[in-house]
DNA sequence: TTATTAATTGCAACATTGTTGCGTTTGATT
DNA sequence: AATCAAACGCAACAATGTTGCAATTAATAA
């Protein structure tokens, strides 16, 4: 395999990815960055990014694509195979690392990975329609 | 409610759709109408479809968006929350509507609606695989 | 430290997908 | 047949992602 390299914009990019709480887009992630670099160069690391299994990506039901960090503390095998949650007020999207569906599949279908989004309101926008 | 009209176009996209046994993208539908309405058209038409509740969309993992025709046959009441099957190899979509996955959610979310997408091999793409 | 070289970048151009405004056409109703 | 709002075509635009290529730069060896 192709060797790969630590640049500047590589460790700003997986920064910004680590400090955030939920997952963001490549627009966010362009904004954040503050002209670092080229539009194109954040495309080609996060590809990176995610072959080196440093990052997922998460194809929302609105058709929005997010990015996040892998959180690979427990498992000594990466597997991606956890929940998202995607928020209809805030339209953020967190990863639901202990939330694993459970479910019976059809004979003859290899199944090699899951997506599993769920969509709703999140805890804090939840709170705030309290007084609805 | 607006009123909504039958109009040929409306109707030959939904022929499409009953006709295939596999969701489809915008492109794929508009190639087979063969140029018989405009490309905006149809997106107009797929958005009153889903408004009517007569087909879903499906977002897929890789981001392509493709649409397939509800199946109301049992249920008085329609539920979409029904899993889908991508084939990693013909890239094909099918419902999967005797799936349904179970899961327990973390308190503090309101769960509106699932997306449950898994990927790997569909039967067809399996069994020309056995020659391997 | 300097030279080497392949990975990475910026830029321009392009492709795809989806949206909007507006004037015209058409389906359903009277 | 007349009415009129829904639906349409067209042009223009926006957002997102890709590709080719020349210039730059990180990692390695000399």
């Amino acid at each position: 395999m192709k060797a790969t390299r630590n640049t500047a914009a590589k460790t700003a990019v997986l920064e910004v990815l680590e400090k955030s709480k939920t997952a963001l887009s490549h627009t966010e992630i362009h904004k954040q960055l503050n002209d670092l670099c080229d539009r194109v160069t954040i495309y080609r690391i996060l590809d990176r990014l995610i072959n080196e299994d440093t990052i997922h990506k998460i194809s929302n039901l609105d058709g929005t694509v997010k990015y996040a960090k892998c959180n690979h503390s427990h498992q000594r095998v990466h597997i991606h195979n956890h929940a998202h949650f995607s928020c209809e007020k805030c339209h953020e999207i967190t990863c639901l690392e202990t939330v694993k569906p459970s479910y019976i599949m059809p004979h003859n279908y290899k199944v090699n990975e899951i997506n599993f989004t769920l969509s709703g309101l999140c805890p804090k926008c939840l709170n705030s329609n309290i007084n609805f």
